[in-house]
DNA sequence: CTATGTTTTAAACACCTGTTTCCATGGAGA
DNA sequence: TCTCCATGGAAACAGGTGTTTAAAACATAG
């Protein structure tokens, strides 16, 4: 037992109270006596705060990043170069990130794991993953490229980021959200129902009108008439 | 000068501060420090750094429930009784959004500032918001109702904060992806166009096509059923 | 069993946190 | 002029932070 179960404890118990509370609001006593083991432990067996936060996303993401490099190659192989269909590329990867937490409530976590890490203004986490997870995501958008042809480049960038703010938002804020709407509709959600209602959304986003260019906004209030369509 | 400019020094670069470093990042001393403003002077005038981050989020957050009010009421006047189109609901709330903060970035930190509020686990501070300043909400939502009669509602709840989640997520990440787009595209992007091309995308999403139902999925991927639908 | 290297432990480190205290200041009202 | 009272300011407070130290406990190989 090298990897004793002291790592998998501290690992088991930081990325739940980061989830909660966020990274600053952690601290490592906070972990450490949750977990009971010693105060030490942490920069011990990982070195740094800073390190054990990117062995939590690390935990996530090799998974993740591996299934989803093997589950394009399928779809790659499905379709022989022919174009991949834009919900289809949103389906696997959905499913993709659905297979990962598997028992544990950890999509959540995760999720709002990549939310902090988006909003933490230095970034030191976000230029992380990039670095380290960059190719999948390069893959991914590559296909979503050839999805969406008429797209311009930096149109297609924002609303991919718009679209993950969506899903970060509210697979993160799930708990927040699930009261809403079980007080207001009496109704139960499941986080596979919220993906169903997302996908469509999803893509009829990505697949919007192009906005009015700063010429066109100018004349009063045209409609916004662009040639653009799914 | 009851309400001498240490009280708007104080706002005025916290504002500044929350939205670059995030609240628990960013210290009391930082703060008055760059102020030039004695120690003592946020606890003496707010009473505390947490009455002090609500209070930066009510000069955003009062005048625009105020001029949102108004907006409302003049478009209810142009449509006397019609039905307004989606679009003009969304433009005239990213409207009176922008109309708020000016010149300053304050606009980062409110959408910060609500984004916390969803993710908080125990969420006081989201019911605080829904209480003190859900009335423009409802009313909004309803007016938005009346201009989506084919959606359930259900359905339109949740599609409400998708795009909710798309534009904080956007806007108070706005550094970071900012950062990600200047490197790729070398485009310099205002907030004005990041709005101007948010609200297509929106419009779009809101109007998606309803998913599938778990009856008409299952031939498929029958697993995990859980018994809920639309 | 001894020696070796790894892991755990308690304590201390130096620093930063929000908050409070106590006193000085300065202007307004009587 | 004297009093009153809201503000400004320096210092201290009690407690929390991440990290380091050095000794102890343990496991494993010779």
């Amino acid at each position: 037992m090298a990897q004793s179960d002291t790592v998998t404890r501290i690992l088991d118990t930081a990325e739940v109270l980061f989830a909660e509370r966020g990274f600053a609001e952690t601290s490592l006593r906070n972990i450490t006596s949750k977990a009971r083991v010693n105060l030490a432990a942490v920069n011990y067996h990982f070195g740094s705060k800073k390190a054990l936060i990117q062995a939590v996303f690390s935990r996530y993401l090799d998974p993740f990043t591996q299934r989803f490099h093997t589950a394009l190659d399928e779809l790659e192989g499905q379709h022989a170069g022919r174009v991949i269909p834009l919900e289809t590329l949103l389906e696997t990867m959905a499913t993709t990130v659905l297979a990962v937490p598997a028992e544990r409530n950890s999509l959540k976590v995760f999720m709002r794991l990549l939310g902090l890490a988006y909003s933490q203004a230095q970034g030191h986490l976000r230029r992380y993953i990039q670095q380290e997870y960059g190719d999948v995501f390069t893959r991914f958008t590559e296909l979503v490229r050839k999805a969406t042809p008429d797209l311009p480049d930096a149109e297609r960038f924002w609303r991919l980021h718009f679209m993950l703010g969506t899903v970060i938002f509210t697979l993160s804020g799930l708990d927040a959200l699930r009261d809403i709407a079980e007080k207001d509709y009496h109704e139960q959600v499941s986080v596979r129902d919220l993906v169903r209602r997302l996908l469509p959304v999803v893509v009829a986003a990505m697949n919007a009108p192009l906005p009015m260019t700063l010429e066109e906004a100018k004349p009063e209030e045209g409609k916004h008439a662009n040639a653009y369509a799914s």
